[in-house]
DNA sequence: CGCCGAGTTGAACTGAATCAAGAAACGTGG
DNA sequence: CCACGTTTCTTGATTCAGTTCAACTCGGCG
């Protein structure tokens, strides 16, 4: 029932017209591990994370896997290749914890933003909001080392960092794992 | 002019409505080296780079340098931090060489948004497409050398690279001028 | 002509990757 | 609830890509 407290918060529709808006969108489930969007794919939905924990990723040429996002409840993830340019995804996303997400229709919140001015602000600051994330993150890799930018993640999303395996996060940062097992010895060396 | 051939390109709108839309704009002219915004500034427009090149970026701690994007013709630079959040720009934008920009009131893309759903459409296909392009070049940092990232740019902004001086592009890539000097010695060197 | 900023080159250094081996933690089935 | 196998994490030794600092070259511009 998240996405529907989503939507109460944050547009004017009535209960009754969110309630007819979920109608139209499927709620499901995926275990642990199981793959929602492989690379290749063109998929017809976006999804909102109800519960559970999902990761996007790509893999590249020497096999090794690259995250670009963790997706925790009240998230959205989209492939956007694929929504806005009928392009096949670059990524796979994968449920890390049992994981029930809303599949959403590529047009529905379009659609909504079309039909209520409330939404379309709503939805424009969702984008630029994530578009500042984005560029954060790029300065960040510029410019911090290897443990400065832990010591970011680890305030940005505390929750996830003990979510998930330790890997994981060395990917999303972009380093090894034995370099992040050897930076948190340090950082706790330091505090004792 | 170029400004209004774009909105021709990519609306359903009259040209007198254009026009009128125009007048609601403004040209401004900024010689190289001048600073569009700086740091902390909230900057009341966004950019349409009609002639010139310009760059955004921050200044770290330590005084360093790093650009998050090169802005020639016909592209849009803006601040969201201040457009959407009301918040002071954590960037500098600087004119790279003698620039002519229109000034576009925050208000002014939204409102287009509300009034023509084409315009809707497109708007949101830029929004995309820019995260798409952040996304790649956050993969790209996790993922792949100095090297590679430099014939990537190369590729993606072959008029870029020749009309900024070497040290930019060291620092959007996120390495030192001295060792992109060194790839490209190497990279002549490989071809003969 | 001489200066000045941009680029190059060299040598020493360092943060992080890699490879390899072992320890801990985890969960699954008996 | 224990035992086993798997996955995850740690640790060490080595290598390497890229940084830093400093000196030098080059091309343009006043």
């Amino acid at each position: 029932m998240q996405f529907q407290q989503f939507l109460t918060q944050n547009t004017q529709f009535s209960d009754d017209e969110i309630t007819k808006m979920l109608s139209l969108c499927m709620e499901k489930e995926f275990k642990k591990g199981s793959l929602l969007v492989r690379e290749g794919d063109k998929p017809l939905f976006s999804f909102f994370v109800e519960k559970g924990l999902l990761k996007q990723y790509t893999i590249d040429a020497k096999g090794k896997e690259h995250i670009l996002l963790f997706a925790p409840e009240n998230w959205f993830v989209s492939i956007r290749e694929s929504e806005f340019f009928n392009l096949p995804s670059s990524y796979f996303i994968e449920a890390i914890e049992d994981t029930v997400v809303y599949l959403i229709k590529h047009q529905f919140l379009f659609e909504l933003s079309l039909k209520e001015e409330s939404f379309l602000r709503f939805n424009d600051r969702l984008l630029h909001n994530h578009i500042l994330h984005l560029q954060k993150r790029i300065t960040f890799m510029q410019s911090a080392s290897a443990e400065d930018r832990y010591i970011e993640f680890i305030n940005l999303y505390p929750d996830i960092t003990y979510r998930v395996p330790q890997s994981m996060i060395a990917s999303y940062l972009g380093i090894a794992p034995e370099s992040l097992s050897r930076i948190r010895k340090e950082l706790s060396d330091k505090k004792e």
